[in-house]
DNA sequence: ACGACATATGTGTCGTGACATATATGTCGT
DNA sequence: ACGACATATATGTCACGACACATATGTCGT
């Protein structure tokens, strides 16, 4: 097999398959990935537009949270305000509910964070970054990700 | 932010965005990548039963692929007959339309990576493979790349 | 003030992705 | 031969992910 057709396929196993642990873990909170996405920008950011927060998820529907949004809303973990001063923005921020589910989500990611840097032990995980960079910067997922390194 | 946090986004930009360059690419060819990867793996193994495509799928409903496979025979690219053997099993192959199609996807796979390896030139990938595989070995995505690696 | 345009958000549709469950067919012990 | 079990496939449900399109609100030139 060409070696650009291995690093794909082990680019995309590694995927679903931090995404199924994330999962995983976040059941037992009634929550998705994705959501959890949300909240932990909404707990980071503090008010965000649904435009806004779009453009920050790297891992979501960034074209359209609109019913990404909607769920966590519906969960009662997220407030949706209109904006006053322009009725076209959403004010976006954490219920204390959401407040809570958040910071046990950022304890969750913890144990992915761990578990990825014993697989990377001893092994340059720059390049691998400078890797991705290079592929994904011109690119919209990248662009999100770019703005989330700026910021955060 | 925090260096495997870092990875594990830009992992997941990679493959949306790789993904989403082979959904545009394979758009002419009224096929998604999902189905494409189907198209190649008969391709490359003739013919397989459901069950044994599965195990092959990586980026895919490896757990039950029988409603990716409607599609690709609903198309007219894949052939779906019992077993008569054992007629639990189907065994799936391509039509010479199919074959067609999969050799077009081949074509364009190549595309994809020649812009990988462009990407990753003067870098280590193979440092990348070992921490992937680290990550996703234990885990049915990286058996099911492992499977494909031993066999093509 | 009005209308063209831009921007933000919502909605419809289709195809996964993951999981649970149901059905069909085989195998094996007795 | 029969029934318990195993295996293969199908189906139901929910939440994305991507895209196209619709609606609401603002802005700006005139």
């Amino acid at each position: 097999m060409r070696k650009a057709e291995h690093l794909r396929f082990a680019i995309l196993a590694a995927q679903r398959e931090g995404n199924r642990l994330l999962t995983q873990a976040l059941k037992p909170h009634g929550i998705t990935s994705s959501q959890a996405e949300v909240l932990r920008l909404l707990q980071q950011h503090g008010t965000l537009s649904l435009n806004g927060l779009g453009q920050l998820l790297v891992c979501e529907s960034g074209t359209n949270p609109s019913r990404l949004v909607e769920r966590v809303v519906a969960a009662g973990l997220v407030e949706r305000r209109t904006d006053d001063a322009d009725r076209r923005y959403l004010q976006l921020s954490l219920t204390p509910e959401g407040e809570r589910v958040a910071t046990a989500v950022a304890e969750i990611e913890e144990f992915l964070y761990t578990s990825m840097e014993a697989a990377s032990e001893g092994l340059d995980t720059d390049a691998m970054l400078e890797f991705l960079h290079n592929f994904i910067d011109p690119l919209p997922s990248g662009k999100a990700l770019n703005k989330r390194l700026d910021l955060g």
